[in-house]
DNA sequence: TTTGAAAGTGAGCGATAGCTCATATTAATA
DNA sequence: TATTAATATGAGCTATCGCTCACTTTCAAA
């Protein structure tokens, strides 16, 4: 329980060099992810997470700081996941709307493992600035502004309201999507598209 | 630390009869309050919560049987008190837009104590359903449903997608806004409105 | 092989959390 | 004023948590 100052790192105090010390890395990301999705906050211990990975409370420690670090990591982990398909948006050439493509994207992506989402969501949200990853938030903020702009609407480069708002939209929807057990993507990525575009189109 | 099975309780297991223990009760309530806007939840202990309350912990188990019920307690406090100005609009004639006054009275809570309404949002969602109060959702999607069709829009009562997709929207940047700290509550309220009519509108 | 670094182990420490209960105080009632 | 129910107290119990560290095992380079 002691939480000493000076003690909130973000990064592994190791670097794995060897191929079974990342699998020991992986082994507890997945297995804090079960135990997170499963039973919530509760039972997500240090001692618990080792046990689920079947790895040493020692070895856990061996590359992780912390507790949180574990969370941080883990939340880094599926927004890399989340970029990866979302830069592969430009990739695929301009063929179809980038804006609907991109809230598909979402969509999918938090329905796959709703309580996991959902509770990282949360989570993300609880945990200290200074340790919690951001990049996925500037990098969505300037990807969707740029589409917005592609698809013929105004923006305001400067404050990014716009993008913000859209994120918003999507994020608050697609949460409580995933809250509801909603499972028909196409349905739902279709309201969150007429939301957006009907926030960009609205001239109130 | 213990949590035994059948110990999740809502309910103040006394209820106060003397005008002193409720005045006791509104001490620990708005220094759970305080706790939770200045510290977040580290240092959110029901030890420190009676300190600062100026009351025994004995006495602060005397009215409540655990530390998620304080928390509850505190949600509900919070939405009764939200539920009160939206049950207001119908007294106050229909003269102007009812969606119009919704959200205006949404922003205008979640912006007053900023910080507490955004982490009692996320540890509503965080409570065990049995524990977590919900009328406001229920009695929400109702009153939303009714002033959409009394604005001319088509609704779908049964499943009720339309006023929850409302709500969302609503919640999801309002919830954003007080995360980066947005102080204008009439532009604010003005992004929202736009992004609920454009949904309503919008006919992709 | 030898050898040293990398990886893995787990008993157990210090801290603190949630909560109880025997007792004291206060206020309403007779 | 005497009685009793309501209210308040806080030392301290138990459980568990995050985490350390002295130690063993495994692997790969020499």
């Amino acid at each position: 329980m002691s939480r000493p100052a000076g003690k909130t790192l973000l990064k592994p105090r190791k670097t794995p060099r060897q191929a079974r010390s990342g699998a020991t890395v992986d082994a507890i990301l997945e297995a804090a992810a079960r135990i997170l999705e499963r039973s919530g906050f509760d039972g997500y211990s240090t001692n618990a997470i080792a046990r689920r990975a079947g790895v040493s409370i020692g070895s856990l420690y061996q590359y992780f700081p912390g507790k949180d670090a574990i969370t941080a990591s883990l939340i880094e982990r599926e927004q890399d996941a989340l970029w990866k398909d979302i830069a592969g948006i430009e990739a695929a050439a301009g063929g179809s709307d980038p804006l609907r493509t991109l809230i598909m994207i979402a969509v999918t992506h938090q329905l796959r493992r709703p309580a996991l989402a959902r509770i990282l969501d949360v989570e993300e949200k609880r945990l200290p600035r200074d340790i919690a990853p951001s990049r996925l938030a500037e990098q969505l903020i300037i990807t969707v502004n740029t589409y917005v702009e592609a698809a013929g609407y105004e923006t305001d480069m400067e404050d990014a309201t716009t993008a913000r708002d859209i994120i918003a939209i999507i994020r608050g929807m697609v949460d409580a999507a995933g809250q509801y057990g909603e499972h028909d993507m196409q349905t739902l990525a279709n309201r969150i598209y007429r939301a957006v575009v009907g926030y960009l189109s609205c001239e109130i």
